[in-house]
RNA sequence: GGGUUUGUAGCUCAGCUGGUUAGAGUACCUCGUUGACAUCGAGGGGGUCGGAGGUUCGAGUCCUCUCAAACCCA
């Protein structure tokens, strides 16, 4: 099987397959298994219109890892799947594609329209999913979900009819925002504020008793035709006199208050500000404070409406700059000053929000935001990083009412009807056949759809089959973990606790688990408008799913954002082809191998019986590797446990490549190469075998696809790697003696090579080392590990011994850890090129001489400092001297 | 205005509870096609950790101030 496999990894050849075949078999299946711990995460519903960008790349592998390496645990592993409505975005491509047809949805009026979205995503609603699966999510797509499905609708009416009658939803006149463009409301988070340069006008509203005139300042002169009052603080001593009169509103002639109200900032402006309570939340809460009447004079459209007198069916900007002009014709505008301002625009489509009096569905937050704060303070839910924690607070503790009613069509429907006759509300699951009230069969439904959010809200129990009661809901709710990108915390987090509070009485998931964002290579947020966006598809397409997954979690720390670059992409693209080439070695050299010992071995008897067996030498390679391998596994598990995963792919990085790679292979190929020894080679085989395997299961979470199609080589493997046990190890494996003395010879051998190098010995040509230790333990690692040093540095004749009487006269010299190496060379050596070479050596060790004996000679740090770091730093001294004493003898003799 | 994050080799980033001769990848220089891999191997140069002050025997690692950048909230 071996030799057919190729000398560079193609993805491209194999995901497929493999996807397939977990598919097949319903490996990603949850079945509820009420004697196995759960591990459940439910999926954050991506846009049916949408497809994959680098986002949801990172975010649903991060959850793929989390959910394969539980499941390879032995939990029983839910990964609940699903789509979003995403009401304005689908009603806009619905509508967009309408336009092209020349029509409308008001031509097609609602049902049909309906009909066409569903249409629309009946055909291309899967696109976001298979794109997952090409990314290798293992979710269980028998179980997906939207939130505009059967089951979800139902959730939805539930909920609304349980706040709605606990009073926790109404109906009112109040100001909200108003996307233009959108046609709807949307809500407080949905506005993105925006800096942009403006101007502050400066106006003169005349007093009406004509004792002179009041300076105001605003940026949007065009709502002063909404004017009702100007507003000065209180206790501000200019305008003390001012309160309680009257001012005549140019253009209008109308008249207005002067009101005082503590909320005005005395410093901005001139510390007088005009009162507009239809189009400013600010002076909308102001106006309730002091009973002003509400002037609208702004349509849907932004366009000035009839309250605007002559400016009535102007555009909002056509305007402001017309009422300008009159305003200074009229000597009504002091002046104009640039100004800074914050701007907001609408989420969506960035058109400038118009805040506005309408009449609008709100949840009341408070008694809902009080419990789901309590939640994470009490530490029922977690947040990693942690710091996201006081983010969360923040808001909930400063929470407004949420306007949950959209002007939409595609949504769910506000389970609301009105009484034609009576005006009765009626809040009820299903169309009421009468007024319950004057029995009239006269009944409308309210227009409105709900704001997409509600729906995904509920989406940890709504998906679970809520509010019927299944074992789904029984068993996996609570959800272990939900793991989502840090813009999201508002909009989605904080909504599924507290309704999660409110209807399961239990928080949706313990611990979140946040991300940062992915910005382009300069730092910048991917976007549409910069056009910087990378498509995740492609990049699957050209490197490989792995590697995509394996670049998008490794490289930063935990909740921080991470630049997205092609150099990385490739050093993983290699990364993956490393771990490829290495198998394909390992797999080469186990054609003539049978595992040993039955299948029904624990991982730890095999282990033990790796250390124990009779049939096995283990030589010291191999110790070092098993230690190294067993601490590997720890590392990573411990990682993973504290969602690090970026580190533990590290571990995993550092171990395959710079281990097992670089030293362990290249040590193993001398007795696989061995032609009498039989047992040494099989003993080789045993430990590459071993340590691949249980490698390539921890890395599979990281890197489903390479790993399972490896792993289906392997001898004796049986079944899938995706279900096997996560390698647990074995502590008797833990050899810190092996450790050290492979750590001796590996420094050995790279002294060796330096010599070399520096002093151009061709690697093709053998050269003769000489080694003296100054410790018999030294020695002895040395003697054990002869063929491993003769072999790597590229040794004809190997001297080891304990003393060196006569030092050799042409040699490279180099000191490791108190061995002396010599390389001689004669005829061959450029002597003066040597003596720079240890005179640079030996000037380095000089400065750490100086630094390490002016820390011991430091009163404070003797007496202060734990005994076990001064012993660590005399020992440091001790080696350092020993070993400039040495290089220097080497020096004087060869200047001689 | 409040808050968070970031500032470590040319570039992208690690560096946990303070004690390492400050690390990795990439780029760069030299050498190399020995039977896993040139998407490779060997060797090398390169930073004093944004700035200032402080705590401490000892700070990249803690504190204060400061500069710069990004983001969130108001």
């Amino acid at each position: 099987m071996s030799e057919k496999m190729s000398t560079v990894y193609e993805p491209g050849t194999v995901e497929a397959k493999w996807y397939q075949y977990w598919l097949d078999n319903n490996y990603f299946r949850a079945e509820v298994e009420k004697d196995k711990k759960p591990f459940s995460i439910v999926m954050p519903p991506p846009n049916v219109t949408g497809s994959l960008h680098l986002g949801h790349a990172m975010d649903n592998t991060l959850q793929d890892i989390l959910t394969r390496w539980r499941r390879m645990q032995g939990y029983n592993t839910l990964w609940m799947p699903g789509t979003d409505h995403a009401g304005i975005a689908t009603q806009a491509k619905v509508e967009e594609q309408l336009a092209k047809e020349g029509t409308n949805k008001y031509e097609l009026g609602r049902e049909k329209f309906l009909e066409r979205v569903w249409d629309w995503k009946h055909q291309y609603g899967s696109r976001i999913t298979s794109q997952l699966k090409r990314l290798g999510a293992s979710c269980d797509w028998s179980r997906e979900r939207f939130t505009m499905d059967e089951g979800c609708s139902e959730a939805v009416k539930e909920v609304f009819i349980g706040l709605y009658n606990k009073g926790l939803i109404y109906r009112g006149n109040y100001i909200i925002n108003w996307c233009p463009k959108c046609q709807t409301t949307i809500s407080d988070i949905e506005v993105e504020h925006e800096e942009k340069e403006g101007n502050l006008y400066h106006l003169r509203y005349p007093l009406k008793d004509g004792s002179g005139y009041l300076e105001v300042a605003t940026t949007r002169p065009e709502t002063m035709l909404g004017d009702t009052a100007v507003a000065v603080h209180p206790s501000d001593e200019r305008y003390k006199d001012i309160i309680g009169k009257t001012l005549i509103l140019p253009l209008t002639g109308r008249e207005i208050p002067v009101i005082a109200d503590a909320a005005v900032e005395m410093e901005f402006g001139t510390g007088a500000v005009k009162v507009t309570p239809s189009h400013d939340p600010n002076d909308f809460e102001m106006g309730l404070r002091h009973n002003l009447a509400q002037v609208t004079v702004l349509t849907k459209e932004a366009t000035m409406n009839e309250n605007a007198g002559k400016y009535r069916g102007m555009d909002r900007y056509v305007c402001r700059k017309q009422i300008v002009q009159d305003l200074e014709e009229a000597g009504a505008l002091v002046k104009i000053v640039e100004h800074v301002h914050n701007v907001g625009e609408c989420y969506r489509c960035s058109t400038v929000v118009e805040p506005m009096v309408s009449k609008q569905w709100f949840v009341k937050m408070k008694p809902l935001a009080e419990p789901a704060i309590q939640a994470v303070l009490d530490g029922r839910i977690r947040f990693v990083p942690e710091r996201f924690t006081r983010v969360y607070l923040n808001w909930l503790e400063n929470i407004r009412d949420w306007c949950i009613s959209r002007q939409l069509w595609w949504g769910h429907r506000i389970p609301v009807w009105y009484c034609g006759e009576c005006g009765e509300e009626i809040c009820a699951k299903d169309e009421p056949k009468a007024c319950p009230k004057c029995g009239s069969g006269k009944l409308a439904q309210d227009p409105d759809v709900l704001d997409t959010w509600f729906s995904s809200g509920l989406w940890p129990f709504s998906t679970m089959g809520w509010p019927k009661e299944t074992p789904e809901l029984e068993h996996f709710y609570p959800t272990s973990v939900l793991v989502t990108g840090r813009d999201i915390i508002f909009f989605w987090v904080a909504r599924m606790i507290f309704t999660g509070l409110e209807f399961m009485q239990e928080v949706p998931f313990h611990e979140v688990f946040i991300h940062g964002l992915i910005l382009d290579a300069q730092g910048r947020k991917m976007s549409k408008s910069l056009g910087n966006g990378v498509d995740p598809i492609e990049v699957i397409d050209k490197y490989g799913a792995d590697t995509l997954r394996f670049m998008l979690v490794t490289g930063n720390t935990p909740g921080n954002d991470l630049r997205f670059q092609f150099d990385r992409l490739e050093a993983t693209r290699n990364f993956c082809n490393k771990i490829w080439n290495a198998s394909r070695f390992v797999l080469m050299n186990l054609e003539d191998y049978a595992p040993t010992g039955d299948s029904g071995l624990s991982e730890q008897e095999a282990l033990r019986g790796l250390l124990l067996s009779p049939e096995l030498e283990l030589n010291p390679a191999d110790r070092w590797i098993l230690s190294r391998y067993n601490s590997l596994i720890t590392g990573v598990t411990a990682a993973m446990e504290d969602y690090d995963l970026g580190e533990a792919g590290r571990l995993l990085y550092e171990f395959v490549w710079s281990e097992f790679c670089d030293w362990y292979i290249e040590l193993a190929k001398i007795r696989l190469y061995a032609k009498d020894a039989p047992k040494a080679r099989h003993t080789a085989q045993v430990v590459l075998h071993t340590v691949l395997e249980g490698t390539l299961k921890l890395i599979h979470p990281f890197m489903p696809f390479i790993s399972e199609e490896i792993y289906q080589h392997l001898p004796g493997a049986a079944g899938t790697i995706m279900l096997s046990a996560w390698p647990k190890g074995l502590e008797e494996l833990d050899n810190p003696a092996a450790e050290q003395g492979m750590e001796l010879l590996m420094e050995v051998i790279k002294g060796i090579r330096n010599i070399r190098a520096e002093l151009n010995v061709p690697p093709s040509k053998k050269a003769d080392v000489i080694l003296a230790a100054n410790s018999d333990s030294s020695l002895a690692a040395l003697e054990s590990g002869r063929d491993f040093v003769t072999h790597l540095g590229g040794v004809a004749d190997l001297t080891l011994c304990r003393n060196l009487a006569e030092k050799p006269e042409q040699a490279g010299t180099a000191i490791v850890s108190g061995v002396e190496v010599y390389v001689p060379l004669a005829g061959l050596i450029d002597l003066g090129k040597e003596i720079q070479r240890l005179e640079k050596e030996v000037e380095n060790l000089r400065k750490e001489i100086e630094r390490s004996e002016n820390k011991l000679g430091n009163q404070g740090f003797v007496a202060k400092a734990p005994a076990d770091v001064i012993a660590k730093e005399r020992e440091k001294l001790a080696g350092f001297a020993a070993k400039r004493q040495a290089l220097e003898e080497r020096l004087s003799s060869l200047r001689k």
